[in-house]
DNA sequence: TAGCCTTATGCAACAAGTTGCATTTGGGTT
DNA sequence: AACCCAAATGCAACTTGTTGCATAAGGCTA
């Protein structure tokens, strides 16, 4: 299961909360996982459990105590054997794509309004990545290869995002 | 769930077994979902017990009995509502990208070897849909809409792999 | 002052997807 | 003769992900 290799890769880069793993997903890790707080505080209760995570619980005054998350060896070495071997492929789902199997049932202004949403969404998620961008990688040859790395999974999600969109206005201009 | 309104496509276009509908989904529907025939058969079931769909069982001798399935009226109206509403946006997982992240801990060969294997993939994905291509959409332009729609899935398969592949290509020659 | 947002965590129930195993017969391979 | 593959279906157990709800305090807004 990847959440967990992700999981263990935030908290190698930096110690930290549920909390604070989702507010990273939330900002620059949105391109790469995505998962509720439900999702993250089960797992990450379960990597404790099979000791590949330790936490310290921060006491906070009139809030919810912290529990701050970090690495044990075991953790650190079930992230090297994650990284060592490839990933399976993940299977196809595309439900979008099978709507164009019932093209005769999909009524028409359903359609150009679905196909505009989905356009108008992928406009802002391009404006994410550009924000993301200036902030982080404003001058990506100045960087090391390793901080430069992430800036290639943005540059991919760009470009996919991209020919999406050219591919909306296509089959949005053929029309019918 | 979208699968349910896969299988209510699949099976408007033409009645079939579950057996049927796995080879449906190994040949052409390969890029549109991908699903294990335990999937395909509990979900028929569940289908029928909601009264989507309906189903005559076929004697074989010899073999074990085939189950027909077709949609009800109910199944029918099941999919032309599913068609008209907006699909909820499906999370970001990419698994692969999250390895960026470990960019120093990820061994340069590992990491060579995860790409260049992608890569092949990706190629044998375009031989797929172009075998696809040839043997449905020979000429695109002298189908009716309806026969067409299918072909910009795979033409947006076709363009989103090309892009992956590019990009695989960059990073690799960036090199370490 | 009533209601929502943020911080911070969690349980319980459910839906969706995976893995392993099982059946039955004919045909092809080693 | 022994083995695997194809056709055709299915159960059981498990993992992964979703949905709904709950707590608790302070700050902001209508």
């Amino acid at each position: 299961m990847s959440l967990r290799a992700v999981l263990l890769i935030t908290l190698q880069r930096e110690p930290g909360t549920g909390y604070d793993i989702l507010q990273r997903f939330k900002a620059g890790l949105a391109h790469v996982w995505q998962a509720s707080h439900q999702q993250l505080y089960r797992e990450l209760d379960r990597l404790r459990g099979d000791g590949l995570l330790d936490c310290e619980t921060v006491p906070q005054a009139e809030r919810p105590d912290r529990k701050v998350y970090h690495l044990t060896v075991a953790g650190r070495e079930a992230l090297d054997t994650w990284l060592a071997e490839p990933l399976a492929a993940s299977p196809v789902r595309q439900p979008l794509f099978a709507k164009f199997f019932a093209w005769e049932h999909w009524p028409s202004n359903a359609r150009r309004m679905e196909l505009t949403a989905l356009h108008r969404q992928l406009t802002e998620r391009l404006a994410t990545y550009a924000a993301i961008e200036r902030e982080w990688f404003a001058d990506p040859q100045a960087l090391t290869s390793a901080e430069r790395a992430p800036w290639h999974t943005l540059r991919l999600g760009q470009r996919l995002t991209e020919t999406w969109q050219e591919w909306i206005e296509e089959v949005l201009e053929e029309g019918e």
